[in-house]
DNA sequence: GTGGTCTAGACCACT
DNA sequence: GTGGTCTAGACCACA
């Protein structure tokens, strides 16, 4: 259940919402907050808990399924691969991230902006609470 | 003309073309790398150094006087606004980054990554050359 | 199907014809003609209505979506958003018209003309069936 | 020297600032405001007060002349002519203003105004000073 | 099915 | 010269 209050779509965002779910699974899976062999919830549960059609949440799953982060099990529901999960050290996951960092380091530098007050702000930012 | 190597674009990019330019010269012009008052280049000019269609150039032009960053002057082309530019401090620039910095963080939480290690890579990629 | 039969445009007029579809749609929907939540034609429907380039109309939607007239909910078309429709009180409306009235007051001033003449003769105007 | 000042345009507006000019003095001379005979200012002067392109006047002083409102006297400057002033009885003024009073009472309809509360807002700001 | 984007090319209006 | 508008037709992404 708690995965369900764990992800969470915002249609008006600019991404399109099975790139949305599809990153937010996969970067649970990568911090460990998925155990590998944990269930997912049926396509029809997750899909009216994010209000979302159920035709995307399958997609969703189809292609995680095709990158080897979920596992499909005939009758049974989909569950986290063994390899989609928390295996991942602290290095893969850091690689993970970078590409959103490159993107903020690149709009820093366009906005001209000192490193030192955007360190500040990011490291205020993760110190939040979720 | 400068600014005519400033802009770039990469139609492989999933971004559309139109937004990518958008979003170029609105942190320019927030960076002081646009003075206020400054000539842009001409639709077709600009059309013609970024091998796009002059159409998807003329959108981007209008879209941003909709935001009031640029300013269209009749039969003369179009200038830089005079609020659209520099007059931001480095607090306002630095709200224009705090989006994206908040998705970072974000990624970064689900991801359970150490402050520290996030903090190091884009200190990197901050001081990276352009 | 009657949204269909209440829009025209008239390609002849020199007014755009996306200004005039804008116009239009912004004020059926703040006139409560246009429910919040409806759903509008879709864009090849309502270009085809309108014998008119469905790319037309496809800008006439996006900048009433940037406007807050309208949403854009993916893969499934848009609707009247909330806020864009029949929310708005007689007063909210009047205002609306407080543009038009005022550069008629102006022009009337300048013709030098009897404020009765002028009243009568929008009295006459606004009771003819439209 | 006071036409300078009771003529006025905006950049900004839509419409197109000859079309803004012309339409002024066109009231003017009908209202009676501009006498039969009086001088123009010359298109240079005209052109510098208004912060306007000199051959943006010349087009009005040329367009107004076909019309017969305006008289190009060699030598002498533009000057009001006999038929484009005040010969025009208060129907024929009232004629001028019927587009733009159409034009509002469509919007008032498709805002589903009251025609009581339109007219009180017309009467309040016909009666405003100038 | 939906809307979004881009192209190529034409024509218009304004200064 | 400038930008604005429209068309016709193609291809893509999303649900």
């Amino acid at each position: 259940m708690s995965l369900l209050h764990a992800l969470s779509v915002s249609p008006g965002s600019g991404e399109p919402i099975y790139r949305q779910l599809m990153d937010q699974i996969r970067r649970l899976a990568a911090g460990g907050q998925l155990q590998p062999g944990s269930e997912m919830p049926s396509v029809r549960e997750l899909a009216q808990a994010l209000a979302v059609n159920p035709m995307t949440v399958s997609k969703v799953y189809s292609l995680l399924e095709l990158e080897g982060v979920l596992l499909r099990r005939r009758g049974l529901g989909m569950q986290v691969a063994d390899q989609g999960a928390a295996t991942h050290g602290q290095d893969e996951r850091l690689a993970l991230l970078r590409g959103t960092l490159q993107r903020a380091a690149l709009e820093a530098k366009q906005l001209e902006l000192e490193p030192a007050a955007v360190l500040a702000l990011l490291q205020q930012l993760l110190e939040e609470k979720p």
